[in-house]
DNA sequence: CTCGTATGTCTAGCGGTGCTAGAGTTCGGG
DNA sequence: CCCGAACTCTAGCACCGCTAGACATACGAG
């Protein structure tokens, strides 16, 4: 039986050569750059054995997309700590209104907004640092459910990990819908200034500004 | 000189038309579904003529982009009215703080609210009604410039129509910075939205929290 | 140790893409 | 009427994602 485990092995470490292959080749040169001879020559194999491990093109590119999220997720819990807000893994979640609403006393306001800012810093920097893994993760047709039953756990931690920290400073909002608004924001920031819709100067002055609308009252 | 004339009648109309065929394919089909064989035969006429009017698909993209924003600014405008904003075409636009910031009274708070809720359903209405056109102006590489002294008329109307509702409610921010980030936001919310990273059903009541968001105070 | 088989990989090729060179035709001006 | 210029089309390039079928390799049974 050692045989089979040995090849199953190898097989993994194949498969996990052809995401990381697909990744630095996007990170370099851009995806239209990954195409699946080029990946194939790469990672020195025929074409043909990418749809051993992969349907096809979209699902390599959503195997890179998860990669994407587990990191993202990472990062942002990294920013804001594991600080004042729901920790992960204490329980379910936080339901709404567990440390309640009505929080926009002047007291803590000051430390919610700066770990929503340190949040959206780290998503920020996240996109900028890695931009053919956001491409993948949004732009790109990865194939990937969202908000529906089938949806990834890297995905779902992800939103977690905004949701945590955003729910503190919803105010009187469902902090699900602040979270989902929030993020839309985030994208938005970084989609245009990606596409050079935005003077790329003045982003963090961006920042600021949106941190501040979501951060006051 | 009367035959020069009507060629260049007849070829500007062909432009026109096979802008209108891609426009029609995409909205129809998908841009997926918008190749150059494809719109040659719609247009009945060979690939290469195509080249003749674009220096290529890009350019075509690029094309029914600019209908794009000439439409979307026109929604904007349509939607807001002329009412109290800095109207269009009375000067070269409103200086920063020329009815000036600090007017977050509670008195025209809710006529503002009305406006900027107005315009941000305006933008959500478009691109939902044109989803493929909407692709072509910021998702597709259009090739178009922005930011920059070469960006087409069409672009810079639609980001004055913006600017003009937006300068009464952005408080203490500079306005153009408010506008950029609002915008930004009205369009992370469309393409979460439409990738279906968001579920459907609570779109309006996004869009209400942002426009709380970016009115209050 | 040998052999049949089963697994795995590669070569070759399909229909499609954006784009272009050069042949062919049409049509206006002298 | 005929020549030349302007224009369009046929044919083809290199590349894409993807797949069928030939080929080799390595395993397990006798």
């Amino acid at each position: 039986m050692s045989v089979q485990e040995r090849k199953e092995r190898e097989r993994a470490r194949r498969h996990r050569l052809i995401v990381a292959t697909a990744r630095e080749l996007a990170e370099s040169q851009g995806w239209d750059a990954v195409t699946t001879r080029r990946l194939a020559e790469r990672i020195e194999y025929s074409q043909p054995v990418l749809y051993s491990h992969f349907r096809g093109k979209r699902e390599i590119v959503g195997a890179v997309a998860l990669e994407g999220f587990a990191e993202l997720a990472a990062a942002m819990r990294a920013a804001v700590g594991g600080g004042t807000g729901a920790g992960p893994g204490d329980g379910p979640g936080p339901g709404p209104g567990d440390d309640s609403g009505a929080g926009q006393g002047a007291g803590p306001g000051g430390r919610d907004r700066a770990r929503v800012a340190a949040l959206a810093q780290a998503y920020i920097d996240f996109a900028g640092r890695n931009p053919a893994l956001y491409d993948a993760m949004f732009l790109l047709d990865s194939g990937l459910a969202f908000a529906d039953e089938a949806t990834p756990p890297p995905l779902r931690e992800g939103f977690q990990a905004l949701l945590d920290t955003l729910t503190g400073v919803s105010g009187d909002a469902e902090p699900g819908l602040f979270t989902e608004v929030f993020w839309s924001c985030l994208h938005g920031l970084v989609t245009l200034t990606r596409a050079g819709r935005l003077p790329p100067g003045d982003a963090s002055r961006r920042l600021d500004l949106l941190v501040d609308r979501f951060t006051r009252a």
